[in-house]
This record gives structure tokens, C-alpha cells and sequence, in this order.
DNA sequence: CACCATGTTCCTTG
DNA sequence: CCAAGGAACATGGT
């Protein structure tokens, strides 16, 4: 599910739909992911808290809890590879991996992650340490220049760095460096001017045509398999449209360049998969 | 059985 | 302190 398209898509999905509500329960089914409290501790202080807004920082979600006396909280969520968020019918049952359940009722708010890399902690400490938002109006072209001038490791390698940029993931930074056409394997800091100012559009280009597709097409969100594995290349139930097909490179070895019919490559960098084209993307 | 998977953190080595 | 590389986490798909 989640790079910083879905995280956004999501935001916007869930905003509405959470504001004011209050959490009668709450149930915790894997610790894990809210370590390193207690289930106890975390359970009692979300009960009669309400849902104030909730907004995105890189790939995490914020909820902004109110408490029964009225006092503000942030509660901090993050889907790891495999995590969902979505309000349901209390009576249809809960997923295989449900993690942790929100009772509203009649309804509940469910994260289900079938991996549990996940998270969901009160420590908002961890979005102190996040590089730049890539909508950010501060994320100018001479800035992004900066950012990378000091940098030897390949930009791929950066553009998952979300101490530089916070929120793109493996698949939207093969996709990124494709619509910019900037080979993969090239330091950061050996970008022309040119190259610089293609990749700050690529960037804001892929993401947001990301963002527009998945605000769009109406999603599946508790995903029940075969229907809308993960959504970006799944499908959302009555749609034939795969997301998968809007991915240019990624997953796409071995098959043609959309732009001159190269085959499509895969390398491993920073031990994660890259996919590119060799002749739209050259060293030089 | 083998290998791969949207992410982050921690450990080792230099 | 920094950088780079790799394993670990846990489950499922091919």
C-alpha cells in the first residue's frame, strides 16, 4: 500500500470519515506494533479520545487525538509494506492480520497489516528526522540542487533517503528517474543543472498524477484478495483499470520502453530492485 | 525448495 | 561522527 501517493489518498479518504468520531475501545491483536508501550497503557489512553483532523508527513499518517479532557495528541501511524486503514461494519468480522481495532459502535476503524513492519506510536519524534515534503514550495530546483551537490551515492539511492525527500518509495523513484530520464546509477552530486531541474519536475509530476489517478478511481479499501491486493496495482472493485499499467519501469524487466521500445532493466541497488531504461537513461 | 516483495531500523565495518 | 552494506523483522505470492 504505502508510498506518499497512497498515504495521501488514504489521508484524504479517511479525514472526513474519522473527524469528531469517538473511540469507545480499543483493541490491540499484535503488540508489536505499538511497542514500546504496553497494550494497557495504549489502550486507555486512546478509550473516549476523539479523532480531531489527521494530515500526511512523508509516508507517516498524524492523527491529531483530543482526549476526554479536551487536550490535544498526536498519534502517529505508519503502514510498513503492508499496512491498511478503513472503517468497516463491526459485524462483518475482522482480516486475518487485523493489528489494531478502533471501536466506534456500530463501526470500527481497522489497521490490518499482514507483515506487521507497521506502526502506530505517540512518538511524533520520528517525523523530526524527515527530509523535505516533495510538495513542499521551499523544494525549489536550486534547493534540490543543493541537497544533492554534496552527495556521491547514486540518486536512487537518495531519493530513498527520507532524510533528504520524505515520502518516495522503491517503485516511485524508479519511475521518477524514468520521466526524468536519469540513469539510476549516477551520483547524486554529478546531476547537470539540467538533469537537476528535470528530476525536481519528474518528481512532482509522477506523484502528483499518482495522487490524481487514486483520488479518481474509487478504491477498495478493505481490499478483500483478488480484488484490490494493494491499489496501486490492484484494482478497486468494478474498475478495469490496473494500476500497474500506469508504471512505466517498475516490475516491467525485460519488456519494451513505453518511449523507444528498449528493454526495460533491472539492477539491485542499496539490496532493492531498480528498474530503468538503458537507452532513455545513459551514465553520460 | 528458491526467490522476491510498496519500508525502516539496527548492526557491522571502514 | 559519517558512509555503505547487509540482516532482521513476518507473511505471502510466484
Amino acid at each position: 500500500m504505502p508510498e506518499l501517493p497512497e498515504v495521501e489518498v488514504l489521508v484524504q479518504h479517511l479525514n472526513p470519515v474519522l473527524t469528531r468520531r469517538l473511540i469507545r475501545r480499543v483493541k490491540v491483536f499484535r503488540a508489536k506494533v505499538i511497542r514500546p508501550y504496553s497494550t494497557d497503557y495504549f489502550s486507555r489512553k486512546l478509550r473516549r479520545s476523539r479523532f480531531g483532523g489527521l494530515y500526511r508527513r512523508g509516508k507517516y499518517l498524524v492523527f491529531k487525538m483530543i482526549s476526554s479532557l479536551g487536550r490535544p495528541y498526536p498519534l502517529v501511524g505508519h503502514l510498513g509494506m503492508s499496512g491498511r486503514m478503513y472503517m468497516q461494519a463491526k459485524i462483518l468480522g475482522l482480516p486475518k492480520h487485523a493489528a489494531v481495532v478502533f471501536d466506534f459502535g456500530q463501526q470500527v476503524f481497522v489497521y490490518e497489516d499482514t507483515r506487521y513492519f507497521g506502526r502506530l506510536t505517540f512518538d511524533d519524534h520520528v517525523l523530526s528526522h524527515l527530509g523535505i515534503d516533495p510538495f513542499d514550495r521551499e523544494l525549489t530546483p536550486s534547493w534540490l540542487g543543493r541537497a544533492l551537490e554534496a552527495r556521491q551515492q547514486a540518486i536512487k539511492v537518495i531519493l530513498l533517503d527520507q532524510t533528504v525527500i520524505a515520502g518516495i518509495g522503491n517503485i516511485y523513484a524508479s519511475e521518477i528517474l524514468f520521466k526524468a530520464r536519469i540513469a539510476p546509477q549516477k551520483s547524486a552530486g554529478s546531476l547537470s543543472e539540467q538533469e537537476v531541474e528535470r528530476l525536481w519536475r519528474a518528481l512532482r509530476h509522477v506523484l502528483s498524477e499518482a495522487i490524481a489517478w487514486g483520488s479518481t478511481v474509487p478504491l477498495n479499501w478493505s481490499g478483500k484478495p483478488g480484488l484490490d491486493k494493494v491499489f496501486y496495482y490492484g484494482r478497486a472493485e468494478g474498475t478495469a483499470d490496473y494500476y500497474a499499467e500506469k508504471l512505466r519501469v517498475y516490475d516491467r524487466a525485460g519488456k519494451r520502453c513505453p518511449r523507444c521500445r528498449q528493454a526495460i532493466r533491472r539492477i539491485t541497488q542499496a539490496s532493492r530492485s531498480t528498474y530503468y531504461c538503458p537507452r532513455c537513461q545513459k551514465m553520460n
